[in-house]
DNA sequence: TTTTTTTCTTAACCTAGATTAAGTGTCCCC
DNA sequence: GGGGACACTTAATCTAGGTTAAGAAAAAAA
């Protein structure tokens, strides 16, 4: 059974004629790692889903830093929210960093399918509340503990993604330089 | 007419009947200003929405340093989002700074009202994505601007509030301490 | 009004993490 | 399989913001 089918199921029922309403309305694509899926300054028109593989979103500042928003992997939903919401140009770029295969449901069928399946409108919105609900303790987190705890609650909760993902990516994600990072992990290894 | 009823009338349109249904849904208090409305430890069981006054929510570390994750002025909503979802025990706080009158929508009620008007599933879909999009920017804000580019982008962002909180807490909400605050605050005066 | 408590300011000193730079893998891809 | 581009490490130096402390101002209580 489809992933994405799998994932829904987890918060709301679907019949069996909403489900095929519902993959009629996606489309799958493979990617290429290093693929840019969203570029900053562009309208994102699709939310993504991770079928398996690995992206990323993240912004570039001034200063030609980039900072790591979100990571998602295989069973997770990825996107400019922002842009997505407003339909305006946004500041994310969206990247593969790990060959994967992704469905893509635009914004005009997610509309078209708030209508015709009430649920979906459910689903979204439970499924934006985790998001909420994980976001402010990142925010929180970064308010009030150290690079190094920071770091010890991102191992717990993604212990696959350090595997996986340049050490630099996380180093972003925390919110430090790679030279910090590697430094950090040094002194944490001789504990 | 109710503020609470032209909250939702900006995302939704209600019926009479409707608007009737939900509004014997709620129940709106008067607060005195350091009253505590939750408590860390304790299970969130309503959503808040200010009619007036001013509200915030914050957390306490280790270090029992506070550090304030929302503001909530007239026809804004807050609450503790975690624990309101999962119903166990939440770490924040929830505080009235200025004298307020709040109206509490129930978790029970809110559930209810998501059944009998679907549509406000749709509302309250929308106002927590705004919010997602409003905590990402803020987070990426976080890792990526200096102290006194937040604090400009705060001046910006919320004029009223600077003249209505203490210092204290503007500088708890942008992650620096007082004192460091006042002394950026003195520096960007000379300009 | 006076007292008490809280908030704000200033200043000296301190530290987590940034910056710069140079060297060492390591992995593509031609 | 060899060369170029990244990715990671280490180390010296620097800085934004923290800490500590003590006084001034403002607000709350009495």
């Amino acid at each position: 059974m489809a992933l994405i089918l799998e994932n829904i199921a987890q918060h709301v029922t679907l019949t069996q004629q909403e489900q095929e309403l519902f993959l009629s309305k996606i489309v799958t694509h493979q990617y290429k790692a290093k693929t840019i899926l969203l570029n900053s300054g562009e309208i994102c028109k699709h939310s993504y889903f991770v079928n398996s593989g690995i992206l990323r979103s993240f912004n570039i500042n001034d200063n030609i830093v980039e900072h790591v928003l979100t990571f998602a992997c295989e069973g997770w939903w990825i996107g400019d929210m922002y842009s997505l919401l407003s339909q305006k140009p946004g500041n994310l770029f969206i990247e593969v960093l790990e060959d994967a295969e992704v469905v893509l449901l635009s914004k005009e069928n997610q509309e078209i399918l708030y209508r015709e399946i009430p649920k979906l409108e459910r689903f979204f919105r439970i499924l934006t509340e985790n998001s909420l609900v994980a976001n402010q303790e990142r925010l929180m987190d970064n308010l009030s503990l150290t690079a190094e705890e920071r770091f010890e609650k991102f191992c717990k909760k993604y212990p696959t993604l350090i595997q996986k993902v340049a050490q630099k990516q996380i180093a972003s994600y925390l919110g430090v330089t790679p030279e910090f990072f590697s430094k950090m992990k040094a002194r944490l290894l001789k504990k």
